[in-house]
DNA sequence: TCTGATATGTACGGTAACCAACATAAAGTA
DNA sequence: TACTTTATGTTGGTTACCGTACATATCAGA
């Protein structure tokens, strides 16, 4: 069997057998919350195919999302930092399934070296995300962020195609709901994309790519180096 | 002796003892850059009374600041992740001293685990820090983040004046210096600060509080809670 | 088929920060 | 002392986004 999660995958096989027993593949659902800010973490998460976003919540009205995590990566990092408290809001975006495991039987085995060695690659990939979207949201515009966006969630989906409505992406963008419509749709007069209530298609990468910041091409360079 | 570095001091008396040989007391200086963005780390650092900007540089022109470490943490964690490139600046933005260790010297005692203990907890924070920032980025007016910084460098200061001028805050704050000019005005007007040409007083640290956006206590409290 | 809920479109005035240019003031140097 | 460099002050026009309000379109259920 394929394992469907690179950070499980890239570990030694006799590591992961001893992990896999403990591992529990679950549906999550676009808009559930895996943790809330200052919660305790039960769970951490190994997405297979759902997309999580980690969103900081500045205060009950305002939001802006720092990353987001597909199955290149792990939901739950500050357990593997030696914390059991969340400080970001954890939201699935993308429906799918993702292998669980219980905080504490995750604590216990997280010191396995090759385990941890994933895991601290993990976090300095995610790390450089958060910073470079730390720049970004002061730097570009609603229309390069956007894209960006879609883009990063195109890749993690890897579908052109997803539900989701301008309030939504309002949230993840930290603007208003009105801006999102702007931005939209001067992206679909370009025909880059199209939408209609709560469904987004991607119609042009290229074009796209190109109305992006060059934070989506940073990032991702920084993925793909491994 | 006591140990000036609060990841060093945390460590059990031989731990630190063993990699005490290998730490070299340097000085460093205000705007000496320490690591380049994408460039290799030669060294790590622990800020005993300096002060180090971890910056993201987004294209030659235009830069700002995600993080700020003092002695409370560590230059390089990369290193401790298994990455030897640091994707940001880091400048000195307070002169003083650090210890400072060889970077593959560093590497082969990064596993002990009570120095794992600790950089990954330091991990955590910067983590938190950083995605605090990017959502500071996004909502806040200058004025409250220019607040905001001045209060995050006094307290990994310890002083209640420094050195340093507008332009350099504008790099620091990803704006303008015309900008910052008219914010530190705005708190000069109201008494909390004096400056003049290079040199920046705070008078009135409650003051300066209460012009900071919460981000500024938001993570004051996670970096207390230890 | 009607009704209410949800999603998107549009419009208006307000404002923080932008860009560019120039004015003044203080410090460093010949 | 005069001259240059560096730091701060100020101004006028521009723009992206905000807050608010309301209009229209689509869907879901009674």
């Amino acid at each position: 069997m394929r394992i469907p999660n690179r950070v499980l995958s890239s570990l030694p096989r006799k590591d992961y057998n001893a992990m896999s027993a403990r591992l529990e593949l679950v549906d999550v659902e676009f808009g559930q919350r895996l943790y809330e800010p200052g919660g305790r973490i039960r769970h951490v998460y190994f997405p297979v195919d759902s997309v999580v976003s980690l969103i900081t919540m500045i205060d009950p009205a305002r939001a802006a999302e720092v990353g987001l995590v597909g199955n290149e990566g792990m939901i739950g990092l500050p357990v593997a930092l030696g914390s059991s408290i969340s400080p970001l809001l954890a939201v699935v975006q993308g429906t799918g399934t993702a292998l669980r495991m219980d905080a504490s039987a995750f604590r216990k085995i997280s010191d396995k070296p090759a385990l941890q060695r994933e895991l601290f690659r993990f976090t300095h990939l995610l790390m450089s995300q958060v910073a470079q979207t730390a720049a970004c949201n002061r730097f570009h515009v609603v229309t390069e962020r956007l894209a960006r966006w879609l883009l990063m969630t195109r890749d993690r989906l890897k579908e052109n195609e997803f539900r989701l409505t301008h309030e939504f992406l309002s949230h993840m963008l930290g603007v208003r709901r009105v801006a999102v419509t702007q931005a939209a749709s001067a992206l679909q007069a370009k025909k880059f994309i199209s939408y209609k209530r709560g469904q987004i298609v991607i119609l042009d990468r290229k074009g796209l790519e190109h109305s992006a910041c060059n934070c989506y091409g940073t990032v991702k360079k920084m993925y793909a180096h491994r």
